[in-house]
DNA sequence: CTAGGAGTTGGAGCGCACTCCAGGTCAAGT
DNA sequence: ACTTGACCTGGAGTGCGCTCCAACTCCTAG
């Protein structure tokens, strides 16, 4: 019950903190289980995450950035399937910069044509309730004779 | 070629237009398959559609109203399920008014959130986009000489 | 009478994004 | 030496929202 929890075994000699992450901490982090960073890695939506000396994962902090992003293009409705070919002309290199502009600038356009598509259900959500609310408190005026 | 196209055989005598439609119709004009307007009768989410004396549909006026509104919930992301769950209370009648309110009411404010968020994604999409784009035109000053 | 087209049913199948499982390895603690 | 717990792999399974299929019934036109 006082033991201390167990260093990372491969914790860097001078490391400050969070350097090469096993994947528990990582799903701790991104709030994905662990298991679905596995799946995004088969997925190739993550590339080369290192390992441990024994074969486990071990996630730099770059992999965190990137996994984050990835976490906003997935809460903006990105599928896997775009994700992935973002990812590799992220491995392509610079020259597939205009390309990820590209893609980026698309999802952008998408986004927004979904945020004003919901502006405009929610409007109409509002006024159905409102209507609800009317049927619910008749008349406020005719009450007393 | 010069035919005319075919009549629905139980047209109303003195029908205006569009009364008691064909599932073909319901189709184009929603813009659901007729697999998805049967399934979402067998789902609970469509009561009681009306049946010609040969057992096919024939979808009213209020029924396209009823779509209409289970694709406005349906774009704003409401499952299934609780559309089914609205389904249901309105078949309850009046009383379930107040259940429908706050039925409605718990969805608006999932959607607000939900625009909120992607509000926020977006704009660190745009961010992203910025960044890749400074990238692409380093210095758009020390360019001559 | 026959053929075609639109509709019906129950149930199987699909794509997506995970999620779970069995069987195994490894390192640390007692 | 043994147990424990975190991790590994390949592959099967899940839930959602459809989508497709086969076999059938009707009605109308030619």
């Amino acid at each position: 019950m006082t033991s201390m929890r167990a260093r990372p075994p491969d914790a860097e000699p001078g490391g400050v903190t969070s350097r090469s992450l096993p994947i528990a901490e990582v799903a701790q982090r991104t709030g994905l289980s662990k298991d679905t960073l596995r799946y995004y890695e088969k997925a190739g939506l993550i590339e080369a995450v290192g390992r441990s000396s024994s074969g486990q994962r071990r996630y730099a902090a770059s992999d965190l950035d990137w996994l984050a992003f990835l976490l906003r293009l997935r809460a903006t409705g990105m599928s896997i399937a775009d994700m992935r070919r973002f990812a590799e002309l992220r491995r392509a290199g610079d020259v597939s910069v205009p390309d990820r502009i590209e893609l980026l600038a698309t999802h952008r356009d998408d986004v927004q044509r979904h945020i004003a598509s919901l502006q405009g259900h929610l409007d109409a959500l509002e006024a159905k309730i409102d209507h609800y609310q009317r049927l619910l408190a008749p008349q406020p005026e005719t009450d007393q004779p």
